[in-house]
DNA sequence: TGTACATCAGTGAACGCGCGTTCACTGATGTAC
DNA sequence: TGTACATCAGTGAACGCGCGTTCACTGATGTAC
């Protein structure tokens, strides 16, 4: 084998790493396999060890991507709730902060995955639809304690904030580097506006 | 030449106009220039008597797509006003319309390259911020007309209202095939939304 | 107005290149006794 | 515990293929006289 099976699993994980990497910054149809066996320390042929195509680590890495993404929501709203601030206000300050802009690596999934979503295979989008579901969900949840809205009313107002978050972040990130004012702007005004909204009941 | 100057700039335009579709569906990397220049109904060969490059069309269409954007844009702010009815109101149902949603190949281009905008060459990430820009201002002239709030004012609705609408948009598309029932919930409460806040002073 | 010639948009074969994928090979690891 | 062997992750050359681009060629158009 010339390599254990611990080492191996390292490897696999390293490969969904590097391609989360790469193709949150290119998009993946950008980013070859030798250029991503690379970046994951290894050799092009070893590839095929770990995934049947190019397609099923795709696949692999919305997954994770989104699986990741409602872990660090949902650990970053307990840490609110425990450190006694508010889980929401929280949650879109960071949302829309400048270091999330510049975090394309490793921001919101559902943010960084939303511009290729059309145009993923069927198993991927499926994944990412799950994925976005579920966020929306525990949102939801955090937006019916705050304000003691119904859980109909909630999800409403759910979908219209976490719309406005997403798309001040994603028109945030397409100008950062041509309109910096502009970018900064458009973080700034969904922050103030979102502020004044999310405890209206 | 075998072809008259009129039907080569028309042959331009062809080339321009498929390209936009393919672009937009599929995202410029994805659409080789055989294909493309089918679409236009040419054969391969031709296409650098147009074009320096490839790159040198992704610019053209996304500028053109841009100014056409701004036209429709001001048209329909136009016809609103001449019909008597909220010009802000009937471009947020518009906007946020099923028609709307797949209208891809043109529809608001500011969001159908907003996926792809951070990944264009510095040419075209120029040219579609500048169009954005346009687009913005001329919204938020909309937006003081309808509420009356001063220009500093307005900007800032302008972008907390615009990023609303394209998150919902985008949002919309993505899950469009995958969760159809998601995909107009988020319009809808997007749209409710929106029209509440529209005219708020 | 008619003729001879230059122009140049469109054709289609060809170029080098990088892609995703395959495969014979390697050698340390894991297993059987 | 030691030895012989099977396993299989990683290597790197090779595959066919489609990409963007180039180029010699064509022939109707536009121009000069």
């Amino acid at each position: 084998m010339g390599v254990s099976r611990q080492k191996a699993a390292q490897n696999h994980d390293a490969i969904v790493a590097a391609a989360e990497t790469l193709f949150r910054q290119r998009g993946a149809e950008a980013v070859g396999l030798v250029e991503l066996m690379a970046a994951a320390g290894m050799t092009r042929g070893g590839f095929y060890n770990h995934f049947a195509s190019k397609g099923a680590l795709v696949d692999a890495v919305v997954a994770k991507a989104m699986t990741d993404g409602l872990a660090n929501f949902t650990a970053a709203l307990d840490a609110s709730g425990e450190r006694g601030v508010d889980p929401v206000d929280s949650q879109i300050d960071w949302y829309l902060s400048s270091e999330h802009r510049a975090d394309i690596d490793h921001g919101c999934p559902n943010a960084g995955f939303l511009g290729d979503a059309p145009r993923l295979d069927d198993d991927a989008r499926a994944r990412y639809t799950t994925g976005l579901t579920a966020n929306l969900h525990r949102f939801s949840q955090a937006i019916q304690d705050v304000t003691g809205l119904d859980e109909k009313e909630a999800w409403s107002r759910t979908l219209a904030l976490f719309s406005q978050m997403a798309g001040a972040l994603l028109l945030s990130r397409a100008v950062a580097s041509t309109d910096p004012e502009l970018s900064d702007q458009l973080l700034a005004a969904a922050r103030q506006d979102l502020h004044t909204r999310a405890h209206h009941g």
